[in-house]
Formats: structure tokens, sequence, C-alpha cells
RNA sequence: CGGGAGGAUCGGGCGGUCGCGUGGGGGAGACCCCAUGAGGAAAGUCCGGGCUCCAUACGGCAGGAUAACGGGUAACGCCCGCCGAAGGCAACUUCAGGACAAGUGCAACAGAGAUAUACCGCCGUGAGCGAUCACGGUAAGGGUGGAAAGGCGGAGAUAAGCGCCCGCCGUCGGCACGGUGACGUGCCGUUCAUGUAAACUCUAUCCGGAGCAACACCCGACAGGACGGCGAAAGCCGCGUCUGCCCGACGUAGGUCCGAGGUGGUGGCAUGAGCCCUGCGGCAACGCAGGGCCGGAGAUAGAUGACCGCACAAAUACAGAACCCGGCUUACAGAUCCUCCCGAAGC
RNA sequence: GGCCCGUUGGUCAAGCGGUCAAGACGCUAGCCUCUCACGCUGGAAACGGGAGUUCGAUUCUCCCACGGGUCA
């Protein structure tokens, strides 16, 4: 991903659970802050919850696969959470893209 | 053809576009090229090891594990063979399968009585006209129970009965033969004894503790403190670590311990009790010898996804390495192969 | 990733090889009261699942499932 890195530090998770805006959907949930920076950064969580860790696996998977094809369409300078919710593990990768995607447009992310 | 038993293997292949981890190469750089990239269970963490630190891991108590016998193995609670028991017409499957005859405990309810007993019954004696009662004998019959004085059958004897006696079976003991052994077969006998050890316990064998978040090293930040007593010395006490306790060992001034700080990097880290083929030994597990192959995962918020095409009946199961191996257990759509048993029909 | 615990009515929980598996709160029916509450009497409701040992398992053993703790 050109202009994105990813969060490693739980700090920031919670700095984004807490102050951060959000919206969710069926199987996913997105928190977004804006960072000062020039570059996103990019958090994936999929809990325990969701399946076991080949179902987590394929989540994530497709959610970074969705970030990356629509990087490109996102504003920058933004700190962005995705949260996998226990429907994502029967959702298709087409569903996953609508909704992300549909979630990005309402919190005004998209360019 | 139908039904069944045992074992083994696969659990995806080819191609295209974009994207990711690791290694290598090219380039001043942006970046480009090449190679490669999860499992049979990677899982549960139930056993056994390697490896690392603690003492070179040593003695006793406590604690834990295993349990017919022989072998295999680095080791095992695993595997192979074999014995015994149970089940099945059979192929075959299952078994924590030592010792209640060392001692202790427990056995509710029912039942007269639970390791010793006489409720009904049977028999004898005495009392009574009699119904019946009292005392004694008796475990063959009834009833209760998971279990009632080895089991089944029989004859004599007896007041009635009883392994009191006889035959067969079982059990225990002894002897002989076969087997490496568990054990089997045969003979003899004064043995005849409730169950339970996944109850305490006893017997035999094995086990030191902790775990890669172990451990070693580097950079930076912070805040430092303690190291005693006796004695001339040896040494003793104390303190610390090693295991719950005892014993013991080691350390006690270029070392150790406590406190503070809690961030990043490197090694450990992937060639291993490894896999394949051939030969020899062995019933087998497996071992030995020779040859070949490395068919290269190695992250540190953690790499495999998206879309499409092709053949096949279909691509749909369970499921993601985190120090590494050997097992066990559990989950699993579908496909293929081998061996064997039973039944029916035919030759 | 490693190492340890736990699971009993709706909730909190005692028990531990054997007769009805205690108790409290809650729920429910009746009584009391003009009515509600309090009080009194009664009732329903549970051993996470599956095997094994045993005459008998909530208890003992094994395997699963779920929940929790702890270690840099």
């Amino acid at each position: 991903m050109r202009y994105t890195l990813s969060i490693c530090d739980n700090r920031i998770f919670r700095r984004l659970y807490n102050k951060g805006k959000s919206a969710a959907s069926r199987c996913v949930a997105v928190y977004f802050r804006r960072n000062g920076k020039r570059e996103n950064r990019l958090g994936l969580t999929v809990g325990v919850k969701v399946g076991h860790a080949v179902v987590r696996n394929r989540i994530r998977r497709r959610l970074r696969e969705i970030y990356r094809l629509s990087e490109e369409l996102l504003i920058q300078g933004v700190d962005i959470v995705i949260v996998a919710r226990s429907a994502a593990a029967k959702a298709d990768y087409h569903e996953l893209e609508r909704e992300l995607l549909g979630l990005f447009a309402r919190l005004g992310l998209l360019k």
C-alpha cells in the first residue's frame, strides 16, 4: 500500500475508539480521526468471537484488499480502524466491499 | 452380486491480471527481474524427548506417572508381536489386564441375615385333646439383593441336611513336559476364600525444576543502594539460588543481590532421532549398509487475497506454522488403491 | 506461544461414592389487608456434553465444549 502505514500501538486504537468518528453496518464498523500527517494509518481488528483463525485471516485479507484497491479514492492524513463484526464471517468479498465503501462515503472519507 | 472387516494414500491440477512475506540479482534512484512461500491434523496441549538456564542434576522423605509377557525406540503413557479375558457365524474388534489369600475402610435401599444369620420351610425333642408354642439341628427349597459359604449333575448316608462322598468344570497349591516369557497341557491334592484398589494401601519400574515470553549479546533511558557477625587462619553462623521439606552444593567484592526503569535491535531460528530408492537381517515394529534429494516457509500486529479461463461428476470438508521433533487424542466433504470374511448363484 | 484454574435451578452458591441434591434472593399459587408492601403456608425450577470404573457417579478417571487467570 503506497500511502499507508499499519497501526501497531494499542494507544492509537484506544484514542480512535474514544475520540474518533465512527459508522457501522452489518458486517463492519469504521473509526477514523485526522492524524496531522501526510499519509494514512490503517488498523484492522478481527476479534476472536468472529471465528477461528482461518476465518479471521480471510476477513482480514479481504478487508485489506478492499482498502488497497480503494486507496486512491480516499483523502489523506487520517487514522482509520476497521473492525469486523460477527456477520462478516458469512459475507463474501463483494458484500464486504459494498458495505465498506458505503461507510467510507457516509463518513466523508472519499475525495 | 449383496453385506461386512482391516490397512494405505490423496484431500487438488494447469494458465492469465493486480497485490503480499522471505532470499538472491540488477539499478544513482523510482523501481525491475528471478526463486520460493502453511497441515494431515499446523488444532487440543494429553504424554515423551532435543535445546537453554539453574549445581556436572547427587542422597532421603513427600509427591506424581505407569501396570500380563517379550521386543522396538533418543524416549514414551507410543508402536509391533504374543498371552489371557469378553464380544462376533467369520474376517476381526475391545480391555487402566499387578496385588482384597498383608492390613484398614466402604457396601445406601431391600432382606431374617452382608461375612455372618434361622423369617418362611424341613427335621428332632418337650408341652398341649387340638390349633399351636418352646428349645435345638439344618443352607437342599422360597423370598431380598449387584453379591447369600465355589457351579452343574448324582448316589449313598442321615431325624432332616451339609464337598460328608462321587463325576465333570472352575479356583488355589505342588510336580512333570512345552515355551525366552506371560502362559498352555497333563497328573496329584489336606484349598473352596463376597465385591471394591479410576478407596486408603502394598509390590515393581520410571520421574530434579523451569521453560524460546527459556537464554545470550548490543544500543539508549533511569537512581541508586547493600554485601553482615565470630575468628589469626581454616572455618562456622547468617543471607541468596537451586525443590514442598531435610541433607547437600554453589555464591558472598571487577562479583552477587535488592531497587529503579520498563524501549528498540541481533542471535537463538530451521540440515533434521529429515525424506526417497535399493539390498540385507527380522513374523512385525524396526535396525544396518549403499546411493540420491534438500522439492529451501521463518513472521514479530504477524506474509497466500480478489477476478477470470480450461478439463473432470464436483472444487464444495475439517482447518492457518510462531524453537524443533516422536506419539496420542479430537475435527473432516469427497476420491482412489490393496488384503481378507460371510451369504447367494454359477463353473 | 507457554503454564494454571473453573462449570450445580433465572442469579449467588453448599455438598461430595448411596435414601428428597441444602440454603438465600428472585418467580409463582393461596392466606392476611379496603388495596399494595411486609408477614405466613405451599409449589415449579439445576449437577456443561460424551464415554469408562462401580451394584450405584453431581462426586473418581479419560476425551470434548465453554468461561476465566497468569507469564515478556
